[in-house]
DNA sequence: ATTGATAATGATATTTTATATCAATAATAC
DNA sequence: GTATTATTGATATAAAATATCATTATCAAT
């Protein structure tokens, strides 16, 4: 995912910010990553890997991609923040299982339209949603 | 709203947990109260009057109401829980305005049916759902 | 290459919301 | 009334994210 890695250091360098060793191996750490990742797994991923990166710093880092659109954050139930990758993905929606904690991605034109209309309806400019539908995967039914 | 406190304390009852005179403060309040107020706002406006009522019991009651079906929780954006009366009180979702914070409560039947059409195509049995809708409310356009 | 200005880092402290602890109190059954 | 035990409220703790701040690293200008 070269592309991505460069908007991110694009944003940098127009913001005036300074290229990091840290800030490299963090934007790649999570280009590689699952999807739907945590901070914390994140960051205890490069731990691994080089000790001397800090928490703090994995926060940061993941702030900074959200301000240049290279991913979304995701609060899925009462835990921790989930980041996924937005750059070049198209916008879904999650199933979440209740059981596993499995996150199922769909998306469904008809209901984005209708989101839109429902919005509209009620004098409302929508800039952006989430749904989530909770429930039982195949695995845990 | 004398069923609603009625579910409750049969609640209480059946549990064999105990009749207390903040419960019931608590509970009528909560009935009172605007819709998706929060633990600390109840607590605050409690307070005014009954300056003896901690904000341990009024979570812990919240968690009872939730508990027998009387209130949902909301977490929208990443502030504070609210609580929304849900007894007798039909499914709905939520457009929010990213400026003011007012919460619209809206309800498309077509999305209903759509989300579980969705679900299942997925092979997910959908238990509950959430949807919110960000963006800007008819005053701060 | 050196230097100076200042952004970034990481250890730690703090914030925020919710929950756990626990001695004192109150509710219920007998 | 008494015994039993759930409840309360003050306080401590937990969990996640953010703020603080001395030290270090980046980078543009020389
Ligand atoms: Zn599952
Ligand atoms: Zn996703
Ligand atoms: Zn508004
Ligand atoms: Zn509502």
């Amino acid at each position: 995912m070269k592309e991505a890695r460069d908007i991110f250091f694009n944003y940098v360098k127009v913001k005036n910010l300074r290229y990091t060793r840290q800030r490299e191996k963090i934007v790649e750490a999570f280009l590689r990553a699952d999807r739907h990742i945590t901070a914390e797994e994140l960051y205890s991923n490069l731990k691994k890997v080089d000790p001397e990166i800090g928490s703090a710093t994995v926060h940061r880092t993941l702030k900074l991609m959200g301000e240049c659109g290279l991913l979304d954050e995701i609060k899925v139930g009462s835990g921790k923040t989930r980041y996924e990758l937005k750059y070049k993905r198209e916008h879904h929606d999650h199933l979440i299982c209740i059981n596993c904690g499995r996150l199922i991605e769909v998306r469904d034109d008809k209901i984005e339209r209708l989101q839109d209309k429902l919005a509209r309806a009620n004098d409302f400019v929508p800039k952006w949603h989430r749904l989530e539908i909770y429930g039982l995967c195949t695995k845990c039914r």
